[in-house]
DNA sequence: GTAGGGTTAG
């Protein structure tokens, strides 16, 4: 709205001044406004634009509709686009190829590859840039095949020299996964540009172990070599690589130096903020969020996309309270509205912080901006739903008619039966999503096995397993295995859960031991505990948590010279363990308790009813006495 | 004077 003001002094001309302007080059002025309404997505400067041009009679100028169809496009109308494609008499390549590349900015890429097969139909030919934008398509579809057959027509036509169209096909190749092809290309480029490299930098980025090495560091200096300076593409690209040590890390702030070095120097719209974005991303991702907000406070505009990456990057780092400070400020302060990846991030603070209210509140929220039908944001209610308890909720998420599932969706409500201990309802729910037609994956047998391990449900558990691998093609991942063993531990059958191990078509990981440890203290079997827990020892030298249940162990069974020789195991290895703890959301503010822990205000009277509790369970107290509960 | 290619939050 703010945009039309001055904008209007354009079209409605009216003093004898403009008037005679206009006389002048009044094409060449219409062309001007239709590159400020594409520049602007403007709707309504557009269709100002569109009725000068039938009042004046310019409807087949070609230059005109080429512009007029690409501004209906970026407004979101790729139909209008049609319209005015259709009222035209001689339809050149450039406009089929303004029209094609309307309905993909709109995401439309079945409607893109219809108007591609009529074009050639119609007689029309092809070019380079029919090429480029029908590779973007295959890209975004994954469609390999496709893209092959693309990549033929353009070796055919000869348009393969193109930098353009081969740049296109690299990029292609990589978002079908296919980075060789896309490094096969590379060489045999005979001339490339800086967004070659950049396509090839990215493509490793995505495809590799994301990681910095010696491959893309000598990337990064060949491209240099050729004459290539690295910009806001290149360093976006490579700020994803830097994860995880200390020494990766230096990588990061590096990159981070070189764009404050160069700040004057990225030429594209927006960079400020998409750099921002990824450096955010960056340092969230190594422990360093703090130097995250740094970067965020410092940053001259912030849009949905950096308040989300903030938020993010709190979650992700546990800092769960300064996350839903963030999402309340963005509102408020920036006066910016959440999309649905900000509900996502926020709603997975819910499951614990925010609690029920929180994320129902979300729910409302999302249901008023019609986001409630988004698979991803559905199956996030359906978890936090979950997490919090309130199955019933979280099923009515899963009916409603208008919601598409997913195999998320299936998963999630299984493994939230089973984390509540509604193992039937969770077997139920897994033989129905089998009728109707859908395939289990890993994460699938992993919920539904789990939640029979939870439940007793052992020869469910047992038939489950046998026809997800007889009957479905599902791998025994050491996952499905861990569950597995948890399932006959859990149940008492220590030698049944000691013999599968043993017959595990993979090595057994911590997960498995530490399945087969909990079930032994369970049914207090010292001898297979010790046995599992040397294993689990030998395999994560290095995890505090499995040391402390052994000392805790040791000492339960009053062997206090093994508890001491742990103890100076982990003081020598410098080993310490984060404590954990539980939480209660009441009047929508949450305590947080550690064990033992005195520190909340209201400790005494606590520690109080928990004692009356502990002997009302034993039995020694009826509930008449202990009246305070009430 | 028309149309195309690298990126961002889960």
């Amino acid at each position: 709205m703010i945009l039309l003001s001055p904008f209007k002094a354009f079209v409605f001309i009216t003093s004898p001044y403009h008037r005679s302007a206009a006389l002048i080059s009044p094409s060449r002025n219409l062309l001007h406004l239709l590159q400020l309404s594409i520049a602007h997505s403007s709707l309504d400067l557009t269709h100002q634009c569109h009725s000068r041009i039938l009042s004046l009679g310019f409807s087949q100028n070609p230059f005109l509709a080429t512009k007029l169809i690409t501004a209906y496009a970026v407004c979101g109308f790729p139909t209008e686009s049609q319209l005015v494609f259709n009222s035209l008499e001689h339809k050149s390549v450039h406009l089929w190829n303004s029209l094609i590349n309307g309905y993909v900015k709109n995401q439309t890429y079945g409607e893109a590859f219809r108007l591609f097969c009529q074009m050639c139909c119609s007689g029309v030919f092809l070019d380079d840039y029919t090429l480029s934008t029908l590779c973007k398509v295959c890209g975004e579809m994954g469609d390999l095949n496709t893209g092959k057959l693309i990549h033929g027509k353009s070796v055919a036509t000869g348009f393969v020299i193109d930098i353009v169209v081969t740049n296109s096909l690299m990029s292609m190749y990589c978002k079908c996964g296919e980075f060789r092809e896309c490094l096969k290309l590379f060489g045999e480029m005979p001339e490339r540009n800086a967004t070659s490299w950049n396509v090839v930098i990215a493509g490793y980025a995505d495809s590799g172990d994301r990681n910095f090495n010696k491959e893309i560091i000598r990337f990064v200096k060949d491209m240099q070599i050729e004459g290539f300076k690295p910009n806001g593409y290149t360093v976006s690209s490579l700020l994803l690589l830097c994860n995880d040590t200390t020494e990766k890390m230096d990588y990061g702030r590096e990159l981070h130096g070189f764009l404050v070095r160069n700040e004057l120097s990225w030429g594209f719209a927006g960079s400020d903020i998409h750099l921002g974005c990824c450096l955010i991303d960056m340092y969230s991702r190594n422990n360093k969020v703090d130097v995250g907000k740094r970067v965020f406070d410092l940053m001259k505009r912030r849009n949905v996309y950096v308040w989300t990456a903030m938020i993010n990057g709190y979650v992700q780092n546990g800092v769960l309270k300064e996350a839903l400070v963030l999402f309340y400020e963005m509102q408020v302060k920036d006066g910016i509205e959440p999309n649905r990846v900000s509900l996502l991030s926020v709603l997975s603070t819910c499951g614990s912080l925010a609690g029920l209210t929180g994320g129902k509140q979300i729910h409302g929220y999302a249901i008023r901006k019609k986001l409630n039908h988004d698979v991803s944001l559905g199956n996030a209610l359906i978890d936090m739903y979950s997490k919090c308890g309130n199955l019933n909720y979280a099923r009515r998420v899963f009916e409603d008619r208008s919601f598409c599932r997913d195999a998320i969706s299936w998963s999630s409500l299984i493994s939230g039966y089973g984390l509540h201990g509604m193992g039937e309802e969770a077997v139920c729910l897994y033989d129905r999503m089998l009728q109707k037609g859908n395939k289990p994956d890993t994460i699938t047998v992993v919920g539904v096995l789990s939640a029979c391990g939870r439940s007793g449900l052992v020869d469910e558990g047992l038939r489950i397993y046998n026809s997800a691998i007889s009957e479905y093609g599902i791998k025994p991942t050491v996952e499905i295995c861990s569950c597995l063993v948890d399932m006959l531990g859990r149940s008492g059958k220590l030698g049944l859960a000691l013999d599968f191990i043993k017959t595990m078509p993979m090595e057994p990981g911590p997960s498995v031991w530490g399945a087969l440890v909990s079930a032994s203290i369970q049914h207090g079997n010292l001898e297979m505990q010790d046995l599992a827990y040397k294993f689990l020892i030998r395999l994560e030298p290095e995890n505090p948590s499995n040391y402390v249940s052994l000392s805790n162990l040791h000492a339960f069974s009053r062997r206090w010279h093994d508890v001491a020789k742990v103890r100076k195991i982990m003081k020598e290895r410098g080993l310490r363990k984060t404590p954990g703890c539980s939480w209660i959301s009441i009047n929508n503010s949450t305590h947080c308790f550690y064990a033992a822990d005195k520190a909340h205000p209201c400790s005494n009277s606590i520690y109080e009813m928990l004692d009356g509790l502990i002997l009302l369970m034993k039995g020694t107290v009826h509930p008449p006495d202990f009246q305070f509960m009430t």
